[in-house]
Formats: C-alpha cells, sequence, structure tokens
RNA sequence: GGGCCGGUAGCUCAGGCGGUAGAGCAUUUGCCUUUUAAGCAAAGGGUCGCGGGUUCGAGUCCCGCCCGGCUCACCA
C-alpha cells in the first residue's frame, strides 16, 4: 500500500476510535467565547501575574502542530489567520480528552476550553481542561516549515494555500479591504450600487474579444460582458445620476501576470462632471484605499516605492517626450505632427500611431501612480472629444507598477456623434480589426433621450491588489484563477475502498 | 502559439557520470508533565508526470504527450 492510502487509512481507523471516546468524528456547534485572533490581541502582552485570577476561555480552532511529551503535550491551533498554543497534561483532563489528544492529526479542527496562562518560556497558551472534536482530516497537511509551495496545487486546492500560508490569506483579506473602501468611498460621496447584465446580446464598452454563451429557452447567443459601461451610461441617462458596479468582465484572450480571462472591475459614473473631476476624485479613492488597505500611502513594488499619496499627471503627448530614451527627443511640436508620428509607426492614422509609440516608449516606466491624459479619438470610440482639439478625447489612464489600472473619460453624449463612431469602429471592423466596436443602436437611442454631461471611470481591482499587497502576479490576487482541468482526481474511488 | 525551465515519499527538496532511490518535516512504535522547526531510539513509506524507444540494465540518454512556471507575441 502506498504512504498515501496507509496515511488515509490510518486516519479513517482513528475516525472509530474518536467516536468510542465519546467524540463525533464530524462534530456539532461549538459556541467559542472567544477567537483566537481576539486573545491575542487582547492577553497577548499580558504577563503571568496579570493572567490571573484565572481567564476561563473556549476557543476554536484548526491544529497546526503537535509536541507530545508523554503524559503531557502542545498544540498550536490557529483560527482566523493567528495561533493559539494550548497545553494538555493527562492529570488536567479526563482519561477519554487525553486519549483524544494522542490521536489527533495535525489538521484537525478541535474546541478547547481552559484557561490562560504563560508557560516556562513565555507563551501565551490555554490549560486546557476539556477537549472537543469537531473535525477530522483524512489528508495531511502541507510541511510546516515551508508551508505550500508548489503554485499548481496552491491555485487549484487554494484551501490548502490558505490553511499553510498566511501570507497568502493576508493577501485576500487585503483584497477584501480594497473592495470595502471603494464602496464605503463612493457610498459616502451619494453613489448607488447597481448590477448589470453579464450576459448580453451585444458586447461592447471595451474592445477585446468576447465569450460566447448560449440560451436554450430563447435560442439566442448571448456575450459574457466585456465591460458593464453602456448598461451604467443607460441608467444614468435614467436619472440615476451616481451609479457603480464592481463584478466582473470577460474577455477570451491571453493568459499572463496581468491577464486573466475574467477579472474584477469597479467601474463608476458621475453625472454633470468631466474628466477633470475625475482625476481629482482618482486621486481621493486611491490615496483612500491605499491607507484602508495597508495603513500607508506608500507599498514597495518590483524593487520601487510606489506612493499612492499622490498622482503624477502627463498628457500622452508629453510621456512621449518625457519617457523617451535615447537621441532625437521629439518636441512638442514632433509628436502633434502626422508625419512625425508616421515615421515611428506603422499605425495607419496619426492617432493610433501615437498611441502605440506612447505603450512602447512610456507604459513600462509609469511605475509611480500616473495619469495619463488627452487619448487620440481613434482609440476611443465612448470618449467625448476635446472642444479645442477635436482629434483627441477627453480620456484619462491611471498607471501604476507598469501596468494599467484604470481608465475614465468624459463620455460621448451626443448621440449623432456616438453613431458616427460606431460607423467609423464597424469600418474598422471591416478592415479586419477584431476589436472594434459594433453598433448598439439601443444605446444610441438612449443617447438619443439626452445623458446629462458624465465622467465615468473604471478601475482594475485586481491589478490595484497586485500592487497593494506586492504581488507579483495576477493569479496570487484571484481565488481561483483559471487553470486548465486536472483531470482525473481519484478520491471518490479512495474513499469508497475505506467503506466495507 | 514560440522559446526557456520544471514535475523524484503526504509536504519541502537533494541525486543526474546509465549499475539495488536519499534527507528533513509528516506517519508508526518506545521514553519523556512548561515544549515550540521539542529531544532521543527504532520502523514503515516511491509505477522518479505519462507513453514509446536505445541498452544486458533507464529516475538518469532519445522521441512523443500531459501539467505547471517564466518569457515573447495579442490583450485591462
Amino acid at each position: 500500500m502506498s504512504l498515501e492510502d496507509e496515511l488515509l487509512k490510518q486516519r479513517w481507523t482513528r475516525i472509530r476510535e474518536i467516536e468510542e471516546l465519546g467524540h463525533r468524528a464530524y462534530g456539532k456547534r461549538f459556541d467559542f467565547t472567544h477567537s483566537i485572533p481576539r486573545i491575542v490581541a487582547e492577553y497577548g502582552s499580558k504577563t503571568a501575574e496579570e493572567l490571573s485570577p484565572e481567564l476561563k476561555v473556549r476557543i476554536a480552532g484548526r491544529v497546526k502542530t503537535i509536541r507530545s511529551k508523554g503524559k503531557a503535550g502542545f498544540a498550536h491551533l490557529a483560527q482566523n489567520g493567528e495561533q493559539l498554543q494550548i497545553y494538555v497534561r493527562s492529570d488536567a483532563v479526563s482519561a477519554n480528552d487525553f486519549r483524544l489528544f494522542q490521536i489527533l492529526d495535525i489538521g484537525d479542527v478541535v474546541g478547547a476550553e481552559g484557561y490562560l496562562f504563560r508557560t516556562r518560556t513565555g507563551e501565551l497558551s490555554v490549560h486546557v481542561e476539556r477537549l472537543e472534536f469537531l473535525s477530522k482530516t483524512l489528508f495531511s497537511m502541507p510541511e510546516k516549515w515551508h508551508g505550500l509551495e508548489d503554485v499548481e496545487m496552491r491555485y487549484r486546492q487554494r484551501y490548502l494555500d490558505l490553511i499553510a500560508n498566511p501570507d497568502s490569506r493576508k493577501v485576500f483579506v487585503t483584497r477584501s479591504k480594497i473592495i470595502a473602501s471603494f464602496r464605503r468611498q463612493l457610498e459616502e460621496r451619494g453613489f448607488i450600487e447597481v448590477e448589470t447584465p453579464m450576459m448580453q446580446p451585444l458586447y461592447g464598452g471595451a474592445t477585446a474579444r468576447p465569450f460566447i454563451t448560449h440560451h436554450n429557452a430563447l435560442d439566442i447567443d448571448l456575450y459574457l460582458r466585456i465591460a458593464p459601461e453602456l448598461y451604467l451610461k443607460r441608467l444614468v441617462v435614467g436619472g440615476l445620476e451616481r451609479v457603480y458596479e464592481i463584478n466582473r468582465n470577460f474577455r477570451n484572450e491571453g493568459l499572463g501576470f496581468k491577464y486573466n480571462p475574467e477579472f474584477t472591475m469597479l467601474e463608476f459614473y458621475q453625472a454633470y462632471t468631466d474628466y477633470r473631476g475625475l482625476m481629482d476624485l482618482s486621486a481621493e479613492l486611491l490615496k483612500q484605499v491605499a491607507l484602508d488597505a495597508t495603513g500607508g500611502t506608500e507599498v514597495e513594488w518590483n524593487g520601487a516605492r510606489l506612493d499612492f499619496g499622490s498622482l503624477r499627471r502627463f498628457s500622452m503627448r508629453e510621456a512621449v517626450i518625457e519617457f523617451w530614451e535615447g537621441a532625437d527627443r521629439p518636441t512638442l511640436d514632433n509628436v502633434r505632427d502626422p508625419q512625425w508620428l508616421k515615421r515611428h509607426s506603422s499605425k495607419a492614422s496619426s492617432g493610433e500611431a501615437l498611441a502605440e509609440i506612447f505603450e512602447r516608449v512610456a507604459e513600462s516606466q509609469l511605475g509611480q501612480p500616473t495619469i495619463i491624459y488627452d487619448f487620440p479619438v481613434e482609440t476611443s470610440p465612448l470618449s467625448k472629444n476635446k472642444a479645442d482639439e477635436p482629434e483627441l478625447v477627453e480620456r484619462f489612464e491611471i498607471f501604476a507598477g507598469g501596468m494599467e489600472i484604470g481608465n475614465a473619460y468624459t463620455e460621448l453624449n451626443d448621440p449623432q456623434e456616438q453613431r458616427r463612431r460606431f460607423e467609423t469602429q464597424i469600418g474598422m471592423r471591416e478592415r479586419g480589426d477584431e476589436e472594434a466596436h459594433q453598433m448598439d443602436e439601443d444605446y444610441v437611442r438612449a443617447l438619443c433621450y439626452g445623458m446629462p454631461p458624465t465622467g465615468g471611470e473604471g478601475i482594475g481591482i485586481d491589478r490595484l491588489t497586485m500592487l497593494l499587497t506586492g504581488s507579483r502576479t495576477i493569479r496570487d490576487v484571484i481565488l481561483f484563477p483559471l487553470l486548465r482541468p486536472e483531470g482525473e482526481i481519484g478520491v471518490a474511488e479512495r474513499l469508497r475502498a475505506l467503506e466495507p
């Protein structure tokens, strides 16, 4: 028999022994008096004297370590990312409970009742008087010292990662704080949270290839949304002047350190403002999110310190000049000049050329949180033109850590212009651009009823979480990132084999 | 999709020159009533990712495949 099966059989056999000792292998409700984190916080710094008179506690947690010393022993229980030691001695508990302690496996979930004390070496511990068995682990836990290192297993069996690697747990706690911070800040400013379709008959609001699915009853193909944008703006037309949505977008594209096919986006729309207003709002939101998530505005990322307390601002043209490397640094006249742009890019139009040059020259250097504004109209089918420079639109993106983390603009609310933009996109599609927008007449119809001047913005929650948690890959901030299916697992077969 | 790297005990990793497969943790047994990567003594545990091939002999060499990581191209 393989070791793995031997261990499984051993634990399976142990279930009966646990039951013979008067416990259930898969126990019932257990009302603890204190969570382990609360005990650590409240009593972690108390001296031995301050812990008397005896404080009785009932705690519960997963067994992390066991150190048996004959007629006594120690174990660590973990709950919510914190650990507390228990001390079990044969003359302090019933014979059955001591036997139970002796047959505990690392990974079992137990409850313990006793009083707080400090050991000779000074560690805050529970002097156990009663044990209660709560749940049996049948498989062995990852190694105690190194944790779970196998990257594939960390993603496929995230629960093991969360049990074994406290840092991984912290990442997801921080992610939750980031989202909570956005919600709180937006609610304070009068935004309401809405939910718009994830399955859409037409996809739009971004340039990307969609996933396609099918609805049987209606017998229609639907697209998983690539963005909620067009629906959110319909709501602004309807008088929901400040709306936001935090939810998944789906894009049928490659995987990479900053790409997962489903990712979480915050989008918010505010009537009667424009992209300048959103720049200021973005700076406030990001600063406070960093504070709420990490306690400060500065984070270490990829060896650099990023400060979310202030956002640098460059126009796209300025950024090309600012971050140009090598000789022939262009002038402002150069980056405005169609001939110069044509010489430095293979793109057809001046606008696409500028965007392409910017991405090549500047994007990877935008480590510090930076706003890049005034984008070419060709790459922005839903943004309003600048009044004095119609080849540009009132749009900005937020970059940090060399990644785009936000995208915002003054929304185009002129239905006639919107129709022309869609038709331009259709032309691009006919020339082979698969990602060009489709015509969305229902959206144009909504604009025909009049949308107030509006600013809208999207912030990539996953990437922002990467930055605020020091994660080098998006898979470390998504609980269950997309992986190929792993094939035969064989657990059912192994469990079946245990039964008589 | 291309290139590079990896898959060895439940976990973390050695081995690589082709010649009976190793360590630590974990597990089992014994001793141990304030230990903490507890300690001491002993034991068990492996289709070396999968499938072919070369060879007297393959974890090791060759070919194909699977899974993963990094990276390039496309993409937020």
